[in-house]
DNA sequence: GAAATCGTTCACTAATTAGTTAACTTTGTA
DNA sequence: TACAAAGTTAACTAATTAGTGAACGATTTC
């Protein structure tokens, strides 16, 4: 089967569903939309720091002076952090943070 | 020559240098300092991409919707930039951001 | 030298994060 | 169940970035 017969599929990729739910890549939506997963999965990578380390969110914010509201946030994806921010979140638990241009 | 004698020495480690300049590590000024240090490499590179992809500071701003005295500020390391431009700045090169722990 | 292009800087507004408190929900456990 | 600990959320202020236009400086080209 050649890649042209793949769009007579009824079966659908993830891309086009996320196409579908948010718009093409390079709208406004779907910006926003791709913005929310990276913070999500920066969140997710936290948390998971976070417990591997075996400490509360308060215990967290406590290191690097914040409080665990803030920390939820973060976790939750429900922010967009500046670079100096996403540092210093996983210096507090004792891991480096490097930025890889691809 | 073992350890110890290496305190003996005259000549001085970078990292002695940093901390005579801007205090010890998690002082407020050696934060500050290492934070300025993330935003100018992070800026150098995003300068070093640009000029690769052979454009101007304008046609970058254009690119991703901004202009040319924002692209200038952040490649000059005058800014603590969110995750959100990073990724839109060297998306506009064509280029991904990823974000490793470590 | 004049003009054009490119980059830097300043000053300002608008939008957003950072920081915080308090109330609420969830979870674990005695 | 009742209690305590952990996490979530809302609401708000303060601090900072994002965005912009204009002026300026440097560089290149004619």
């Amino acid at each position: 089967m050649d890649k042209k017969d793949l769009n007579k599929m009824n079966l659908t990729s993830i891309e086009d569903l996320i196409t579908e739910d948010f718009g093409a890549i390079g709208t406004p939506a779907r910006e926003q939309f791709e913005m929310e997963c990276d913070a999500f999965i920066i969140g997710e990578r936290l948390k998971g720091e976070r417990l591997r380390a075996g400490l509360t969110q308060e215990q967290l914010a406590e290191k690097i002076g914040t409080k665990k509201s803030f920390i939820s946030r973060v976790e939750r994806g429900h922010a967009d952090i500046q670079i100096s921010t996403l540092v210093k979140l996983f210096r507090g638990l004792g891991r480096q943070v490097s930025v890889r241009i691809l």
